[in-house]
RNA sequence: GGUGCGGUAGCCAAGUGGCCUAAGGCGAUGGAUUGCAAAUCCAUUAUUCGCGGGUUCGAAUCCCGCUCGCACCUCCA
C-alpha cells in the first residue's frame, strides 16, 4: 500500500518514504503563546497529528517536533525597524485585564510583567487544550516541544554560518537580514519569483523600512534592540531574533538531521515564514531540501466566513468545549472529530449544526466500542492491516489522507453484523488509534453516571420514570423526562430501564 | 495583477475516462418497535456532477472558454 502526500513545494501528489525506512522526522509548526489557541490552529495541529497517527498505524516510528513561539516579537516585526506593539507586552496588558475582570482566576499568573510568566500561562493553556483534543505530541512536553527562547544560542549560531557562508548580510541598521537574492531558490515553495515579490512590495512597504536592506524581500535575522521586553546578548547587539530562525534552527537541533521529511502548517504559513525557513537551513546546511515534503492545512472558516475577533465568530477550544456555540458543553472528543473529518486541503466550514453531526458521530462509535466490549470482556483478536476493512480504512488514508473515503469504510462496516466480536474489537481499536475518539485515550468518560451539583441526580429520576411508567402514570414520566433533556440529558429505553446519558454537544 | 485550491443531492462529502442509472455521514419521508417519544432496525431520498463548447465508442472524471467561491502574495494555523 504506497503512501501518497500532496507536496505543496512540487504541486503535486508524490509517493511519501521516509529517508530512513520505518522512521519519519517531521516538524510541525506549532503556537505563539501571546493569547489562547483557537480552533482554526488546532485543525492545522490536529491534521499533523493525523499525519503521525497514520504513519505510525502504517509501522513507522515517528518523531515529531512543534514549536512554542514564545520570543516576543513585534506586531509589525516584518518591518525593517521592528515597529508596532510588542506581543508579549500586549498579552501581559489584556492577562492583567482578565486578572482583574476574574476571567483569569487569581494564582494562575503570579506577575503578568514577566514575559516568561506570561508565556508560560498561555503554553499551559495550550497543553491543555492540546491533550484534551488529543494531540498525542501534547504527552512529549517538553522534549518534543521546544521553546524558542530556549534555543537563542543555537539561532545565533545558525546565524553566524549564514553570515559566513554570505547568505546573510549585517546591514546599515547593525540588523542582520538574510539576503534572498544568494538563494536562488528562494520562491520555489509559494510560487514567488523575487520580481514579483519586488513589484508586490510596491506601495505596501514603506520605503524607510527598507532602506537598509539590499532586497526588498530579505528578511530579519537577528534585531539589535534594547528596548525590546525580551532580548538577549549577541555579537550583532542586545536584542531578538527574526520570526523565521527558530523552526530552522529547532527542525534540525530536534530532529538531528539537516534534511527532514515532512513539515507541516497552516496555508498562511507558505509565504513568507516556510519560504524563509527554505532559505535559511539549505542556506546553512548546504542541502537541496530542508523538508522533503511540505504539508498545509487549509483555513477554517466559521458559519460561511472567515474566522475574526471584529465579526464575533472567533472561537478558542475553550469557547467551544465550554458551549460558546452550541449553548452545552461539548466533550473533547467531538470537536475533534468535527476538526478532523474534513480534508485537510480544503477549506473547512465549521458550523454549529457540523459540531452537532459529530457528536452523533462520536456517540455511535462509542457505543459500538462499549457493544464489543461488553460482548468481549475486551479481549480482542491480533488482526493486521491486511483485514479487510484496515485495508479499506488505511488504503483511504494512503491516498493523501482521505478521511472521508475513511469513514466511507468504517461507517458501513459498523453497522454490519458482527459474528467475531474479537476481531471486530481489534479492528476498531486499530482505527482508533488514527480517531482516537471511540474511546478518547486521556478523556473524561462520555457518560457521567455521577450526579451533578445542586441535587440533580440523573439515576434518581430514571428510576422515577421506570415507576411512574409501571403504575401507567405516563403524565409524570413525561414529565420527568423533560427536566432530564432540559438539563441536557438523551433518554432512552434500555431492557435495563431508562438510561440517561449527557449530551456530547 | 501574480500564485494555489475548489464548485457533486436540503447539508457535509468520496469518486478524477467504462465496475457511476455517483460511496459514506447528517437530515428528511414511510414502516417495524414504543403508552408517546428517544435509541435501534428496514426502506425511500442526485438518470445527475457550476455553465457552454470540444476530444472519445464512452466523461463528474481529459481539453478550451466562461462563471462563482476561498486562500496566499502584509501579522495570521
Amino acid at each position: 500500500m504506497a503512501i501518497r502526500f500532496y507536496n505543496s513545494l512540487t504541486n503535486q501528489t508524490e509517493d511519501f518514504q521516509p529517508l530512513e525506512a520505518g522512521v519519519v522526522r517531521m516538524y510541525s509548526c506549532g503556537p505563539t503563546v501571546y493569547d489562547f489557541a483557537h480552533i482554526g490552529n488546532f485543525r492545522s495541529f490536529l491534521f499533523a497529528d493525523l499525519i503521525r497517527r497514520f504513519l505510525e498505524v502504517m509501522g513507522n516510528d515517528v518523531t515529531h517536533i512543534m514549536n512554542i513561539t514564545d520570543v516576543g516579537h513585534m506586531t509589525d516585526d516584518h518591518l525593517a525597524d521592528g515597529g508596532g506593539e510588542d506581543k508579549m507586552e500586549a498579552a501581559a496588558k489584556r492577562l492583567k485585564e482578565d486578572k482583574k475582570s476574574g476571567k483569569v482566576p487569581d494564582g494562575a499568573i503570579e506577575n503578568p510583567d514577566d514575559p516568561y510568566q506570561v508565556a508560560q500561562f498561555f503554553t499551559d493553556a495550550f497543553l491543555e487544550d492540546s491533550r484534551k483534543l488529543g494531540l498525542k505530541i501534547a504527552f512529549e512536553y517538553p522534549q518534543n516541544i521546544p521553546h524558542a527562547t530556549n534555543h537563542i544560542q543555537d539561532m545565533q549560531e545558525m546565524i553566524d554560518e549564514l553570515i559566513k557562508s554570505g547568505h546573510a548580510y549585517v546591514g546599515p541598521d547593525g540588523a542582520v537580514y538574510y539576503s534572498v537574492e544568494s538563494f536562488p531558490k528562494y520562491g520555489s515553495l509559494s510560487g514567488n519569483t523575487l520580481d514579483q515579490l519586488r513589484e508586490g512590495s510596491g506601495g505596501r512597504v514603506q520605503q524607510n523600512d527598507q532602506a537598509s536592506k539590499k532586497h526588498p524581500a530579505d528578511f530579519l535575522l537577528w534585531k539589535p534592540d534594547q528596548s525590546h521586553i525580551m532580548k538577549w546578548d549577541s555579537p550583532w547587539g542586545m536584542g531578538y531574533p527574526g520570526w523565521h530562525i527558530e523552526c530552522s534552527v529547532m527542525a534540525r537541533k530536534l530532529l538531528g538531521r539537516d534534511v527532514i521529511d515532512i513539515h507541516t502548517g497552516g496555508e498562511d504559513l507558505i509565504f513568507p515564514h516556510h519560504e524563509c525557513e527554505i532559505a535559511q537551513s539549505c542556506g546553512a546546511s548546504g542541502e537541496d531540501h530542508f523538508a522533503r515534503f511540505w504539508m498545509h492545512a487549509r483555513f477554517l472558516m466559521v458559519e460561511g466566513e472567515k474566522m475574526s475577533k471584529s465579526k464575533g465568530n472567533f472561537y478558542t477550544v475553550r469557547d467551544v468545549l465550554g458551549g460558546k456555540v452550541t449553548g452545552r458543553e461539548v466533550h473533547p472528543a467531538v470537536l475533534r472529530y468535527e476538526l478532523i473529518r474534513s480534508h485537510y486541503g480544503s477549506n473547512m466550514n465549521f458550523t454549529e449544526k457540523g459540531l452537532k453531526d459529530s457528536a452523533a458521530a462520536v456517540r455511535k462509535l462509542n457505543e459500538f466500542n462499549a457493544m464489543l466490549e461488553a460482548k468481549t470482556g475486551g479481549e480482542a483478536a491480533e488482526v493486521d492491516n491486511s483485514h479487510p476493512v484496515l485495508a479499506g480504512f488505511l488504503g483511504a488514508l494512503s491516498d493523501n489522507l482521505n478521511i472521508s473515503g475513511a469513514l466511507g469504510v468504517l461507517f458501513p462496516w459498523m453497522s454490519g453484523p458482527h459474528e467475531n466480536p474479537q476481531e471486530s474489537l481489534a479492528v476498531l481499536r486499530t482505527i482508533n488509534r488514527i480517531l482516537d475518539v471511540a474511546p478518547m485515550e486521556h478523556a473524561e468518560e462520555l457518560q457521567s453516571e455521577s450526579s451533578d451539583a445542586g441535587g440533580f441526580d440523573p439515576a434518581e429520576l430514571c428510576k422515577g420514570i421506570d415507576d411512574a411508567r409501571a403504575n401507567k402514570d405516563y403524565g409524570r414520566a413525561d414529565e420527568l423526562r423533560n427536566q432530564l433533556q432540559d438539563a441536557g440529558y438523551e433518554v432512552r429505553n434500555s431492557p435495563e430501564g431508562t438510561i440517561a446519558t449527557k449530551q456530547l454537544a
